[in-house]
DNA sequence: TCCCGTTGTCGATACGCATCGACAACGGGA
DNA sequence: TCCCGTTGTCGATGCGTATCGACAACGGGA
């Protein structure tokens, strides 16, 4: 193994001059500094990650929670997890992979341990367990999800209630006389997880302004078979004109799918718009119009928060939730505007 | 920060014999060992794994390189890092997770920095310019994959060729005169991922072996209107009877419901199988004859290799290539067994 | 009784780096 | 000419743990 020792000699300086050149604390004199990264260069030198972290309390690494137990929705997980690895590396750190199936344990070992500088959490529940745990720990913590209380620790999220409003608003706007909405399997309604409920509330909230009436059809089983049944007690409460709404990016595609099948165009009879990423409302014919999660913009934006509040120079952020707006883009499952 | 040094204060004994309790490493006193634990309690104590590694020359993490740059196959992808999590804590290890874009890069330094103990690699090409510097690490690298020359490293992957075999034999059995395979974009065959090549190799010999004539069908544009043409391609060259064979997750549902648009239905008058897990497979209506991709087995051998590599005690394998068998399960869209 | 092997514990050291205080060299102003 | 501030470098130390050698206590066999 090259040590910084051995840079240090072959540079002709001492160790900790090596330490001052990479690390740019101290002012290094041109020719020096040359002479210490041509060393470093010639030997292929990397600095060892224990030592460092061990000598300077930074371990550059960035502890990452995400959901993989069962039940867990981990369609568009994926976004999420390769933007902040993304984000990560611009910032010279990594990422360390923990599943939520640890719990509370899994962030004190990775705090106690000393295993990273800071945490992301995915997949808050309205009252997780992991919050007061999480908010006691020495290190900074992110949450991407919105709990009820967050404990002073930093959320960043979708404005789940302005995507429910802006859903119903779209379909008020096309003439719709009833907004219908399809939910989620009992499983991830009895988690609790926030943007559930957040959602449906925005939801309710934009349906009272526009003096619509609105159904929820709710739970709705995974798989082809709930969307069946879901899309039957939808057409039933629907009335002749039916909006409706899938805040449940699973759903989508087989609630479509189910609609066309009952010989029922979404577009043309009635509209259907889906609370999903761009890729899953473009996969599917006819492209589904839909309020975006917009997963990256959410990871940019926690990732931005969380490198602030480890710089101990800049102040942590005045507002300790940020939601991202959603977007909405019409495509082909809603009427055409009149 | 609660130390070591601090637990034997408490327990009254010396930071040698904490370390000694904690590792096993040299008997100790039934007396000694528990008023150690009950300091370790009482205090909370974890050990730094900076200290450690430093110490140890060993991080207990598990370096993860995932496909995550444009145009990696990243259906699927979860349950492999599921699963890798799930046993590498198992073995009290962790997982730090560098995305593919990094390239060999990533790997020097994953090593360089002694960042991690071993490293796992998925998604790789027939010729992976990565393989060489892999080889030449200082630390264990297993393949989920197989590359033409795996530089004696150790490679875990599905047994295409057999699976390609195994879709042939069944639609022979059936009774198709002509097989028709639909392959991936042109994204996917350019990078030339060994599996493309490995399984029609096999479903190719069983064609021959069986005296069944077969047309690939390839390059597949992504998405809806790839499958659309894709299957009218097929159609063409399928014969009477075609028997289709889908060796792409992603392109499973859309080729199924091209045929099903075209009033052809799989496990009528055609049949069809996928290359899929069987989530995908049981997902569609109707539910897809397929060969399932195991991606828990492949990983979890995967990792069974990678620790007894990791534990100098035992012997490496003797079979560099390790194979999973997969599984043919029969569903819908394969016509009835004669 | 004496000797030696075993068991259990301790002190000391090394791991590789960051950082602090010290200080030599240098230059500009009085 | 002398003094002092600045710049650049070095030596020493500490971070928290694992591990090695030493050794005391103890017991069994000759």
């Amino acid at each position: 193994m090259v040590t910084s020792r051995d840079v240090a000699r072959v540079a002709g300086v001492s160790q900790s001059t090596v330490s001052y050149v990479m690390s740019g604390r101290r002012s290094i004199s041109a020719k020096t500094r040359q002479r210490v990264e041509a060393a470093i260069e010639q030997l292929t030198y990397q600095p060892n990650a224990g030592a460092r972290a061990l000598a300077s309390q930074r371990t550059q690494v960035i502890g990452l929670v995400v959901p993989f137990g069962p039940g867990a929705d981990t369609t568009g997980l994926l976004p999420f997890i390769e933007t902040i690895a993304g984000c990560v590396r611009d910032e010279d750190h990594d990422v360390l992979l923990v599943t939520a199936n640890e719990g509370s344990a899994g962030l004190s070992r990775l705090a106690g341990r000393s295993l990273c500088d800071a945490i992301v959490m995915m997949d808050i529940e309205a009252d997780d367990p992991r919050i007061p745990v999480a908010a006691a720990l020495q290190i900074p913590v992110i949450l991407i999800g919105v709990p009820d209380d967050s404990a002073g620790l930093c959320c960043v999220d979708l404005d789940f209630p302005l995507a429910g409003r802006m859903a119903v608003a779209e379909l008020a706007a096309l003439g719709h006389d009833q907004v219908v909405l399809i939910g989620h399997p009992a499983e991830v309604v009895e988690r609790d997880i926030n943007f559930v409920r957040r959602f449906q509330r925005g939801a309710a909230a934009a349906a009272a302004a526009h003096g619509l009436p609105h159904h929820v059809v709710a739970p709705v089983a995974p798989g082809r078979a709930g969307a069946e049944a879901a899309v039957e007690e939808a057409l039933r409460h629907g009335g002749e004109r039916p909006g409706i709404v899938v805040p449940n990016s699973q759903a989508v595609q087989p609630v479509l799918q189910a609609l066309l099948d009952r010989g029922r165009t979404p577009g043309r009879d009635l509209s259907l718009i889906g609370l999903c990423t761009d890729t899953v409302a473009e996969a599917s014919t006819p492209a589904v119009t839909n309020v975006s999660l917009e997963p990256r913009d959410v990871s940019r934006r926690a990732m931005q928060t969380l490198f602030r509040l480890l710089d101990r120079r800049r102040e942590p952020p005045a507002e300790l939730v940020d939601l991202v707006v959603p977007r909405l883009t019409r495509r082909q499952t809603t009427l055409p505007a009149t």
